[in-house]
DNA sequence: TTGAAAGCGCTACCAG
DNA sequence: CTGGTAGCGCTTTCAA
C-alpha cells in the first residue's frame, strides 16, 4: 500500500496539473518528486511534500515554536514576526490543522445537523451560525439528516469523529443512540427551532404549537370559521406535526368545529403537494373558507391551484402559511404567515455555543439554558 | 420585519464573546482562535476523558493495532474481532479522526465551495456530492462564497488547512490566489457549473452562454420576436452574465433586434428582483412580447408582477426561466425554463473526484477532464 | 522573547 | 493473524 515516505495518494493529481500549468513536461511516475514550482525555492528538501513548520522554521532561522506562536498570534518580537511570516509566504505554507487539533488537544469544529439543505429556512440557521462561529476560526461541519432520525444518528457518530467542540442538532426528536453519544462525548449541545420538554443540553427555538395557534386566532379574528388544515402525510416533519397539534388544539379552544385536516405528500411537504393537497380538503369539505398550510412552500402551491380551480384568495378561500419564505412575499396575492427569524436561530446557536466553550470549567453556570426566539403572523393579501 | 438579534443573553460569557467578535472582524491577518480565553483545560476526573484506542485495547486484551485493524475493517480472527467490538461498545469508543489522518497522512475531508446554500440549485449539487462521497467515509467540508471571489479564497485557504483530498469549486472565475493556493496544494480540483477555457484542473458543467441561446431559439420558434432579457445588476454571478451574452448573441445571430435588457438587484437576483425589473423593461421596451430571466426565481417574480398588472402570461407577455426549479412546476402558469441537472452535476464530480482519488494504481484511467452537463429546453405553460 | 523536549491518538511497517 | 516500534506535524510545558 501506500509508503509513508511517499504519500502518493493525498496528490496523485500532481502530474496531471503539472502537465496542464506547467511548461515542462510531466514526469509520468505518480511520485509526486520532481522540482516544484513553488516561486524561485529550489528543492533543497529531500521530498516535495508541501511545506511543514520545519522547513518555514528554517528558512526564517528560528524554531518551530516561533512559527507556532507567529501562526497563534502569540507575543513575538517584531523582526522576528516579519522574517517568519516572509517564509510563510515564500513557502506558501498552510498549517496542518489536524495536527494542531492533536496536539492542542482541541479542535476548531463545530458539528451542525439540519433536516436539508435546500430548505431556506435552514440554509439561513446554517447562514446565521457561520457568520457567528466562523470569525471564531470556527469550522463546521454540516450534515443533512433528511428528515430521518437513525441518519442523524449516524451522521453524529461520524461527526463526533472529528472531536467537534459543540453541535447543534435541529429540533428535539432523536433515537436513544444519538442522545447517548452525545452525552458520552460531553461537548456543548443545542436544539434548533423547538423548545424541547427535556432538552439535552441547551435550546433555541419556539412553539411550533403556539404560533399556530396563533394563526387560528388569527384567522378568526379575520371572520373565517371553516378553517383547514394541509399537512405532510409523514411523521417525519416533527415541527410540522407541532404546527398541525396547535392547530387542533386551538380549532377546539375556539369552538370553531372539527378540524379539516389534509395530510398528504412525504416530509418535507413542498410547493408540489400544495396542489393536490388543495384538492383533497376542497372534495371532502367543499365549504371551507381558510386554509393554514404548514409551510409557506404548500400554501404557495395550494394558492396556485386556486388559480387554477377559478378561485379567488383570498375572496373564495383564504390561504396562510408558515415561515415568511421570500415566495410569500412575492406571490400574488402575497402571503399571509408566521415570521420565524430563521437566521437569528442560526446566530443565537452560535453564541450560545461560543459561551458554552468559554465557560467549560465553569461549574457555576445553570446547565439547562432554553432561549425563544419570537416569531409574528405578518398579515397579507391571502389570508 | 424580522427580529435581529437581541445580543444579551443572560451569561457572564456573553459579552466577553462579543468584545472579542468586535476584535476580530477589524482584523486584517486571519487568524484562528487567536483570543479565546480557555487558558487551561482543567484536568478534572481523568474518567472524564473520552476512551481513546489503547482503552479499548487494554479492555479487549488485544494491542492498539488490532484495535485499529478491527475499526478499519482489515482481517481480523472473528473471536478477536469479537472482543474489541464488545470493548468498543462498552465504552462508547469513538476513533478520533484528526490522530488517524495525522497518521497516515490522508485526511477524510473533501472540500466544496457554492456561491449560496439557500440556493436550491447548489444545495442540489451539494447533496449529490454527499450522496456520492459519503459511502466511501468522505466528509463534506461546505462552504458558502456568498458570490464573493475573495471570500471564496479566504475560504480555500481555510479549508486547505484541514488537507482535503480533493476540492469542487463553483465556477470557472477565480483570484489568481485562489489559483495559486490550489496548485500548491496538488489535489485534485473539479470547477463546476461551467465549462472554462482553462481549467485548474476539471470540470464538469455545461455552456451557460449556449443554453441560453438555445432558450431564444425556442422563443423564436414559437414566435416571439421581441424578446427581453432581466438579469441581475452585478457582475458577481458569472453564470448569469454568461447567459445574458448568450441571448445577446444570439439574438443578433437570428436578426432580431437590439437586445433588450433590463440588469437589476443584487446577484443572486432572486424572486423579489422579478417584479421591478419586470416594470422597467415594460417601461422601456412596452411592446416586448416575451422575457427570458436569468433563473427561474426572477421568472416567477415576474410572472406575478404580470398578473399584478393584469397581464396574461403568455398571451398577452411570455415569460422564460432558467434551472428548473420546482417554483417552475408549481407556478401557475407553469414556467418554460431550462433543466439542469443540478444533483448531477454534484453526483458526477463526486465520481471525478474519487477516480481521481484511486488514480494511485498507477494504470491512467483515462479520466475526461472536462464532463459536459446536459440541459434541455423544457416548455411549459408561460413561454 | 525564544528554544528543546515531550507527547497528542492513531496507523505504517515489519517482525514474530 | 498479531504486536512492538516509530513517527505523522503540531502545541504544550518548562527552561534559558
Amino acid at each position: 500500500m501506500l509508503s509513508r515516505c511517499q504519500p502518493v495518494l493525498p496528490y496523485s493529481a500532481d502530474s496531471r496539473i503539472q502537465a496542464t500549468f506547467e511548461q515542462h513536461s510531466g514526469n509520468p511516475t505518480p511520485r509526486p518528486m520532481g522540482t516544484t514550482r513553488i516561486n524561485d525555492r529550489v528543492v533543497s528538501d529531500p521530498q516535495a511534500s508541501p511545506p511543514r513548520m520545519s522547513d518555514v522554521a528554517r528558512i526564517a532561522g528560528v524554531s518551530k515554536m516561533t512559527v507556532s506562536r507567529v501562526l497563534a498570534g502569540h507575543s513575538v518580537a517584531p523582526a522576528t514576526r516579519e522574517r517568519v511570516q516572509q517564509a510563510i509566504d515564500k513557502l506558501g505554507y498552510v498549517a496542518d490543522a489536524a495536527a494542531g487539533a492533536l496536539s492542542s488537544g482541541r479542535s476548531e469544529f463545530v458539528a451542525v445537523l439540519v433536516p436539508s439543505l435546500a430548505s431556506s429556512n435552514f440554509s439561513d440557521t446554517v447562514r446565521g451560525l457561520s457568520a457567528t462561529l466562523e470569525p471564531h476560526g470556527l469550522q463546521l461541519l454540516i450534515g443533512d439528516t433528511d428528515y430521518d432520525l437513525v441518519r442523524e444518528e449516524r451522521l453524529v457518530r461520524s461527526m463526533l469523529r472529528y472531536q467537534p467542540r459543540c453541535i447543534a442538532l435541529t429540533g428535539s426528536q432523536h433515537t436513544e443512540g444519538t442522545r447517548q453519544l452525545l452525552q458520552r462525548s460531553r461537548i456543548p449541545v443545542v436544539e434548533m427551532w423547538d423548545l424541547p420538554a427535556n432538552p439535552i443540553d441547551m435550546a433555541v427555538g419556539f412553539s411550533n404549537a403556539r404560533a399556530a395557534r396563533e394563526m387560528v386566532r388569527y384567522l378568526k379574528e379575520r371572520g373565517y370559521r371553516k378553517i383547514g388544515f394541509l399537512a405532510g402525510a409523514s411523521d417525519l416533519d416533527r415541527r410540522g406535526l407541532e404546527r398541525l397539534k396547535g392547530y387542533q388544539q386551538e380549532m377546539k379552544a375556539q369552538g370553531l368545529g372539527e378540524p379539516r385536516v389534509i395530510r398528504f405528500g412525504e416530509s418535507p411537504i413542498t410547493m408540489s403537494h400544495g396542489a393536490p393537497a388543495l384538492d383533497a380538503l376542497l372534495e371532502q369539505w367543499p365549504d371551507t373558507d381558510a386554509v393554514m398550510c404548514v409551510s409557506d412552500m404548500s400554501a404557495f402551491g395550494a394558492i396556485m391551484q386556486c388559480h387554477r380551480r377559478g378561485l379567488s384568495v383570498p375572496a373564495d378561500i383564504a390561504v396562510a402559511g408558515f415561515g415568511n419564505f421570500e415566495v410569500a412575499v412575492c406571490c400574488h396575492p402575497t402571503i399571509t404567515t408566521v415570521s420565524v427569524d430563521a437566521y437569528g436561530i442560526g446566530s443565537r446557536t452560535g453564541k450560545l455555543l461560543l459561551s458554552s466553550l468559554g465557560s467549560v470549567s465553569a461549574q457555576a453556570v445553570p446547565q439547562r439554558r432554553k432561549l425563544t426566539i419570537d416569531y409574528t403572523v405578518i398579515a397579507r393579501e391571502s389570508a
